[in-house]
DNA sequence: CGATTTTAGTAAATCGATTTAATTTCGATG
DNA sequence: CATCGAAATTAAATCGATTTACTAAAATCG
């Protein structure tokens, strides 16, 4: 036998088909005697609504695409237990894509978002999606930038400011004595690392003294860390850095790695300060220095402006919400 | 105006909404020239297909829905990402939902599984949901288990042989000299933390000497490590352990904090091994000895037996493929 | 050249739940 | 007791892409 449809549960309780329907949607319309009967039916086949069906005829899927840079990172991961946090209320699910910093996933994503009509979108942008972006809105996709600060774009979005991150990084490396500091981020294309690099300069210029240089690496995680500390221990002795700000925990765990390979002491030889305040991070070999973001809280602020653009209908102003980071300080920048 | 449709399409390049789906489905079936004609007209019109009413036509979505126990365990994103790797060829999007061991949120992902009829599930469970999977199976659902071995129950299924992860962990502490093995796992409903538990008491049967005794914590992370480690230490001195095998790496990480905390030495007064082998064991403060399971493969290969069931339309016999777990030592077991 | 096959394209039915507009039922009220 | 109004129910239209069965046109062959 096919799956039981609407119409078997109707036979089967003796009603219409939209009476079933009402009963699932809009209780408060039928009866009681007939609700329990329906129920009974329903239970007996073992019915389960199409939501193809369903959503064809509302013209929207009522689930919520997500889109991040990385799975693997476990800041991501809490960003999306806290988007789960505030959609589950909601009782939306949620499609999680991993765009693993490539504009090219990141297109068929935002494809497969598109065709099953999401009403709404969380994402961490790669490429140069925002025309893209736009163009969904108007096609009535609701839209929410996580984790970068487009205000200009007309888009809602939540984030940290990056840019006073990567200035409370550097200054607090350059007040433990520190004069040679080395940036070392993935992809420069990617908006947030660029941020911090920005705000690690402007630190520097405030400070009046010191340097710092960005080493770009290929990937932002603790393999590219060991690849872009390898580099710099490669460097002549005179050139070596004081101190490594990296531009997330995995690539600081990275370098951690690659510096106690090479006998370098952290942080009598080398301070080490990394971003986003992993929960690994304070776990770690010797215990790590960072920036501190509210990730779980992220997640959350992100779902709610979301679904309250979804439920209001059309363009209310635009919110933006921007939290302080902190500096942790652990180990890797304490004598 | 509204979303271009299929009509629209059809229209602008002169054609019968007909033949623009068979461009799109069957473009063998329609001349190079109009092939072109709608492809430029796809392009002006920014038209993009509505998967639900495709879906609804064709009986089947598509996707793979998956159900992990945590997103955030490194472990379980990694066999997430296998998934998507082997995912990624069939395009075939992936609907990744965390159950975080609670039933009934497994059981409302399954809803939303079944409701949008997706072609295959994957799915580690945690409550008794076995009766479920077979009617889903009977009305057409693949599904695969991950890192469950329920061999008897008509199921594929991808996995690591827990039993013996279990035996070589608490041998290899047995042949460290330690005798007083505490076993520190999550709720014991859960299958694999059971039978992790059976194999090391069998390690010690087989040993004929020690001992091992289960203390069960409520969260497998490393909240539920530290909680754990303080309930032991909280014992009296003779009968404090000197060996813990956490049932997986994110406990005996928090375990490893607890420890540290109350200065008892790893592994001089108490040997840790932890279980998956997750990148961060390597780079914690105390590297952490594990049992190493390969989650890439893991995830891979469940996607490919999966693909395999959806294309050969029913039931070839169920397979099962399990994995040999490893011990991987590190300082956390060896002086 | 007529007959037959192949190729290209189309009209209309279809998937299954929801909704609109209409109808029936029933109780209450003057 | 007739009538009005509210409550409960239903028939039929609808969402948008796909497919089936069919026609028309072009190519192939004896």
């Amino acid at each position: 036998m096919a799956v039981a449809q609407v119409r078997d549960v109707a036979a089967l309780a003796g009603v219409s088909p939209a009476t079933v329907s009402n009963a699932l949607n809009h209780p408060a319309k039928v009866a009681a005697a007939t609700l329990l009967r329906i129920h009974a039916a329903i239970d007996e086949l073992g019915f389960v609504r199409n939501d193809a069906a369903r959503q064809l005829r509302a013209g929207q899927n009522h689930s919520v695409g997500m889109l991040v840079l990385d799975v693997r990172n476990p800041f991501f991961t809490d960003v999306a237990r806290g988007v789960e946090d505030s959609l589950a209320g909601g009782n939306r699910p949620l499609i999680l894509g991993n765009s693993a910093q490539d504009p090219e996933r990141e297109q068929s994503y935002l494809n497969l978002f598109e065709e099953q009509r999401v009403a709404g979108i969380l994402i961490t942008p790669v490429g140069d999606v925002i025309d893209r972006l736009k163009r969904l809105r108007e096609r009535g996709t609701c839209v929410v930038l996580v984790d970068r600060m487009t205000s200009t774009e007309g888009f809602s979005s939540v984030g940290t400011d990056d840019h006073l991150g990567g200035h409370l990084a550097t200054d607090h490396l350059l007040k433990l004595g520190r004069r040679k500091i080395s940036f070392l981020g993935g992809p420069q294309g990617i908006e947030q690392v660029q941020r911090r690099f920005v705000g690690a300069q402007e630190a520097v210029a405030t400070f009046g003294e010191g340097d710092v240089q960005a080493t770009w690496i290929g990937s932002q995680d603790a393999m590219g860390g060991r690849g872009g500390a390898e580099q710099l221990l490669a460097l002549p002795r005179k050139q070596r850095p004081d101190a490594i700000f990296a531009a997330n925990d995995l690539i600081a765990l990275g370098v951690l790695q690659a510096l106690t390979l090479a006998k370098v002491r952290v942080p009598e030889d080398i301070a080490l300060i990394g971003y986003d305040d992993i929960e690994f991070a304070a776990s770690a070999a010797i215990p790590l220095s960072s920036v501190h973001q509210p990730a779980l809280e992220l997640g959350r602020r992100a779902a709610e402006l979301l679904l309250r653009e979804i439920a209001g209908d059309n363009d209310a102003e635009p919110q933006h919400i921007v939290f302080e980071p902190t500096v942790v300080v652990r180990e890797s920048t304490s004598l």
